[in-house]
DNA sequence: TAGATTGTTAATCGATTAACAATC
DNA sequence: TAGATTGTTAATCGATTAACAATC
């Protein structure tokens, strides 16, 4: 068997691909879209580190990671890079969202309009609350928790939103397993146990407190 | 000059902790707090890292980065290491926070009660509408945006949380630095531009969904 | 052309994992 | 004692930075 060398891998751009570039591409992302507001045409690695605190090596590296992007000479064109971006992140295509919970939070997050301008649509809540059911919040029907398999699956719900008090957390999670979607963000304060066939992201809104709290009190001694 | 060789720094632990670090020890706490309410008084970093998907010589090396709280052959007390961890984080004191923008977020974080369970106490909300101010909103006094120096010194807030529209954000986190905050916890999508000496966490709720995204849309190339 | 900027290589830096003596 | 588990060292792995030829 002769074996390839393990290169960044041009056939298949997308194998193995760090948890730390994917993150910064999503900045990249917002950056981009702000400055074709703004009216620019290109921008280079150098804006781009400026804008977010990175080094001009760091975006072109990152970039590089999938593909030649840019122009030597002028940079990169943001219309084109943002399409790239979109592509690599898979939000070029809408996808259809279930929340559960509408609670403060889950008001707040049905009534977000950041979810839509990035290619994520919310089509049903949930809730376990009988006179919440059959209402509609900033436009979204709410439903009760236990039809969530059948609206799942008419309304090809792919990802979740769990924005309910923590005791509740894992038993929603659950039931979005069952009901076939593929991936969790969850705003509860626990560790979700998942199938290994479903993704979960946690944003947890005490611990992100507590590290500007560490950051904080620890000015000076990191810089 | 005799050099002291570095090691992981006994007499001040606190010197130069990388940020991955920071964050796990977060999820230990929460960890350690979901154990203790179950009854557990000690742990092991076995039992952590399985609850958090990491290595149990990941658990260690993190917390020995801060000195030794466990005890070989029976593992950490649940307690004592809440305790330990609450005291490198700061949050072992309370601290004040002044939270800008009473919309659906802002309305929702004014009324988690998790915040105060880790040591944050929300003691002032602003906006620009005049028919909220003076109103109180989950308890909390609302204020008009142009008494926040006042305010945030007669209550000695040392943190702010931006809930405000993107356009906004800015200039709110200029108020807020002019008012003497340390430190920002911004909701809005855009990367804020402070001087050095404020910190500041992000918090994009469109760029979790994003990252979720990639992750379902990459399931199993990643493993 | 001269100036700007990319993609990429090599060097550096930092973080994670495995292994194990020491301890209870 | 035997079993469990720590703290720590050394080995591995991965990510960031610096430098520069190639390109426009």
């Amino acid at each position: 068997m002769s074996q390839t060398p393990e290169k960044p891998d041009e056939s298949n751009p997308q194998a193995h691909v760090p948890k730390a570039i994917v993150s910064r591409l999503s900045l990249y992302l917002r950056e981009l879209q702000h400055l074709v507001r703004d009216g620019a045409e290109t921008t280079s690695s150098t804006q781009l580190g400026k804008l977010l605190g990175f080094t001009d090596a760091q975006v072109r590296k990152d970039l590089a990671h999938f593909g030649q992007f840019g122009y030597p000479g002028i940079g990169y064109r943001c219309a084109e890079l943002i399409e790239a971006i979109r592509k690599i992140l898979n939000t070029n295509r809408s996808w259809r969202v279930g929340l559960v919970g509408v609670g403060n939070l889950g008001r707040a997050l049905l009534g977000y309009r950041g979810f839509s301008q990035q290619g994520f649509e919310v089509v049903a809540a949930f809730d376990l609350r009988r006179e919440l059911v059959g209402t509609r919040i900033e436009g979204i029907e709410v439903f009760h928790l236990d039809d969530l398999p059948r609206i799942a699956q008419q309304r090809d719900i792919r990802l979740g939103i769990i924005a309910v008090p923590a005791e509740a957390a894992q038993s929603v999670a659950d039931r979005f397993v069952e009901a076939g979607v593929e991936g969790v963000l969850n705003f509860a304060p626990v560790t979700l146990s998942l199938p290994g066939s479903v993704r979960t992201v946690g944003v947890d809104l005490a611990i992100e407190l507590e590290q500007l709290a560490f950051a904080v009190a620890n000015l000076g001694k990191s810089r």
